[in-house]
Parts: C-alpha cells; structure tokens; sequence
DNA sequence: TCTGGGGTCCTAGGACCC
DNA sequence: TCTGGGGTCCTAGGACCC
C-alpha cells in the first residue's frame, strides 16, 4: 500500500517569530498580512479565542486589548529562510517529496517499517536542528494524509502523528464518521454548502457517496476527491515545481492613491519584481496585464476598477521593456477622481527562454545586450540586496508603499541583523 | 480609519472553421 | 419553404488552495 506522509508546521509565522522572541511563548499571538491587513496565522491561544483565519485585524482590537493579543506584521522573509531549513532536513527523510507550500510538504514513505515511529523522529529532529514544531499525517493518498494531518494537530491523544494505514477500515471510517466535509482537500465553502443541502455533511458521507452521481453533479474534480477518500492514489507527488504560467506582482497601498504619478511609480516596482521572477525561472513573457482599482469595502467612494491586456511584439524578460509596456496600459485604464487602493501586474504566455521563437526580424545582438544587463542587474541586486539597482521611474521617496506596523528582524538572512546570543 | 497576495485547474460560451 | 454537425481555440469567470 503507499504511505504518502504530509508534514506541516503548527502555526508556521507564529512558529517562526517566537523562534527569536521567546518572550511570545505562551502569549497570544497573531502575524498579519501586508499592510496589516488580515490576520494569516494565529497561536493556539488565539485559535482558542475563537478567532478565525483571515479576519480584517481593525475588527479584533477590542479582543485584542482585552486578552493582550500580541500583533506582528509579516516577516517574509524570515518565514522563507526557515521554510528552507525545514524542507532541506525533511528532504533526507525520503527519496521522493513535494514540497506543497512555505509551511508543508509531501514525502512518499511508501515500503518503510514503522511509520509511526519514522515520523517521530523528523517531528523531533526539526524541533531540535530548526525549533519548528510540526504535525505528520500519513495515509495511502495525498488527500487522506492531509486528513491524517488534520486529525494530528486536533486530538491530542495521537501525539502529532497520525497514521491512517496503521488503522482498521472500521477505526477509519469511525474517524472519518466525526470530520465535517468541509476539511476536506479541495472542498471549499461553495461545494460544502451543496454538500450539506444533499445531506452529505460527514468525510465518511462523502467518501460513501456514489462516483458516478457525484461527477455528474459536481465535476471531475470532485470525483477525483471521493476516489482519494477511498485510498485510491489519483494525485502523485509533483516532484519539480514547473515553471509558473503566470506571474503576479500586486499590493494594496498604505493609503489611498489619487496621483496618476504614483501609480506609475507601483507599476513600475511591481512589474520590476515580475520580471525578476521571470528571469529566476529562465522565462520570457509574451503578455503583460495591467489592472488598478478602488477599495471595493469602501461603498461610499465611486468605485472603478479595470485591466488591459497588453501582447509583446516578441517574448522577453527586460525589464525597461516590460515596464514601458505596462506603464503605457496603465496610462490607457487610468480615470483620474478615484481613489485607488491597488494596482498590480502580471505577466502572461510565458516561455522558457530556451524554446524562444526564432523569427526573420530577429535582432540577436540586441538580445544578447539586454540579456548581459539584465543578468548585472540580478548579480548586483542579489548581493548587495534588493533593489539596491532600480530603475528611476520607480521612484524613492514611495508614498504609496505599504505599512508593516511591527515587523521583526531579518534574523537569519541579514548580517546587521543576526540575533544576539548573550 | 483600518479588509492580503499569488497561484492552479476546470467549465461554459462565443467565434470561427470546414 | 427548407438552414448540419463536429471540431478547435480563446477568454472570462468560478472555485479552490495556502
């Protein structure tokens, strides 16, 4: 039978910021998202509070004062650099993983003794090497191992690992009888309230549910589902990430923006960062999208919102280039008397640079120069820091930047920043 | 006052072709 | 008067994930 275990890290951000701030133990704690937003991560004293993921963090601040919540802004990247740490450790733990995202990943265990026991020595060599604490479910497809999962960081009786293929198909189902449907891989708020409408409200109701009426109903993807509730393995490990098809660069800003200036300087950052992206995985983009809007919470203020899809008269990945296309689509959807909350980029139709389309008007010389400074750029940025190049037009002073209220130190990643031990 | 960012996959419908 | 059937490609939007 296969054995695919999934490890995820409890309460990741939280995870890492008491890492150097052990004073956060104990304490109720949250990290929030850019701008400080929303919350994205919460400790378990938090979680107890009763607050839910994703919450607008303004609508806590009488919870927050009355039980000490602590508020952190997000530390990207902090989280990467230990993420990093955690996924290299694991990766010794099997031939194949996947690695799913920052905070978890898949190993495929299949043909091991003693899975249970396996498991609790990664559990405590990533707490001991990183300081990470971490929960592993195992079962014979992707799907039941994040159920496994689930049921290792929920009930305390299992010590944080939980193996399905260990059990009898009567002690699953029992489990199964008892998880609600929507914590289910894949199934989301939209699917479990007509799930629940049909009477399907248990992960044992759904995987009992019939796959043939099921795909009718509710598509191949569903299907799929209920196959991997039944330990059928549908979904192998993705072993290589494939380059990305799109790239996205968008932020909303610290304030509203009216200026056509200043959304010209954001444009330019963000479509500097996607062509970084771009170029770190060896592509070219043949189309670059420009959207703005307004804040669609703010009812009262007129709101506008609109993107323009610019093709490239050939793939590249410069980015002078890239940013004077987007900016002229900036300056075509652009309406003055909004108040713009966000602006982004993304990139589109993209190619690796290896398979570039050949064409008789092709200008090799020129290719090869951009190539070389773009590839300056990078080596510069990327020892010195980011941004320490950067084209004028992205501006310095940045008004429009967001705001990161109480934001930790680059602990790990940063010379001038390294923690302190006394 | 204050509501994130970055992805993937699937489906339906329209345009177009022979 | 009577107006087919089958295919591809593209796009927008929905749903979902972390």
């Amino acid at each position: 039978m296969r054995a695919i275990a999934l490890i995820d890290c409890n309460n990741f951000y939280v995870s890492c910021e008491r890492l150097f701030q052990p004073h956060l133990e104990g304490k109720p704690v949250v990290v929030l998202s850019n701008n400080d937003g929303c919350v994205v991560s919460r400790s378990q004293e938090v979680k107890d509070l009763g607050v839910i993921m994703a919450v607008p963090w303004f609508q806590l601040k009488d919870l927050a004062q009355r039980h000490g919540i602590i508020a952190l802004s997000s530390n990207y990247t902090l989280y990467a650099d230990l993420s990093n740490r955690v996924m290299r450790l694991l990766s010794q733990y099997s031939p194949n993983q996947e690695v799913y995202s920052i905070d978890e990943c898949f190993l495929d265990l299949t043909g091991m003794n003693d899975l249970t026991r396996y498991a609790q020595t990664m559990r405590s060599t990533i707490k001991q090497c990183v300081g990470i604490p971490v929960c592993v479910g195992i079962a014979s497809s992707k799907t039941l191992a994040k159920l496994a999962n689930h049921v290792a960081k929920k009930q305390k009786h299992f010590d944080s690992v939980c193996d399905f293929n260990a059990m009898t198909a009567q002690e699953l189902d029992a489990l199964l009888a008892h998880i609600e449907v929507g914590e289910v891989w894949g199934v989301g708020r939209r699917s479990t309230s007509r799930l629940q409408m049909m009477g399907i409200n248990s992960v044992l109701e759904l995987k009992r549910y019939a796959a043939g009426r099921i795909r009718a109903e509710f598509g191949v993807v569903m299907e799929r589902i209920v196959a991997e509730l039944n330990g059928e393995c549908c979904l192998e490990l993705d072993e290589v990430t494939p380059p990305r098809q799109q790239i996205i660069c968008s932020r909303s800003f610290g304030m509203p923006v009216t200026q056509l200036s200043d959304l010209e300087q954001a444009v330019i950052a963000y479509a500097t960062r996607a062509a970084e992206k771009l170029r770190g995985q060896h592509s070219l983009a043949g189309g670059i999208q420009v959207y703005i809007r307004t804040n669609p919470h703010k009812e009262k203020s007129p709101q506008y919102q609109q993107s323009l899809l610019l093709p490239l008269f050939e793939p590249t990945n410069d980015t002078r280039l890239l940013c004077r296309v987007a900016l002229s689509g900036l300056q075509q959807i652009y309406r003055s008397g909004y108040q713009y909350q966000k602006v982004g980029v993304m990139l589109t139709e993209i190619i690796a640079t290896a398979a570039r389309p050949r064409t008789l008007f092709d200008d090799v010389a020129a290719q090869q120069k951009s190539a070389a400074l773009m590839e300056t750029l990078d080596r510069i940025n990327r020892r010195m820091g980011s941004g320490t190049m950067q084209l004028l037009g992205e501006g310095v002073r940045k008004s429009w930047a967001m705001r990161r209220g109480n934001v930790s130190q680059h602990y790990t990643t940063e010379w001038d920043e390294l923690a302190v031990a006394r």
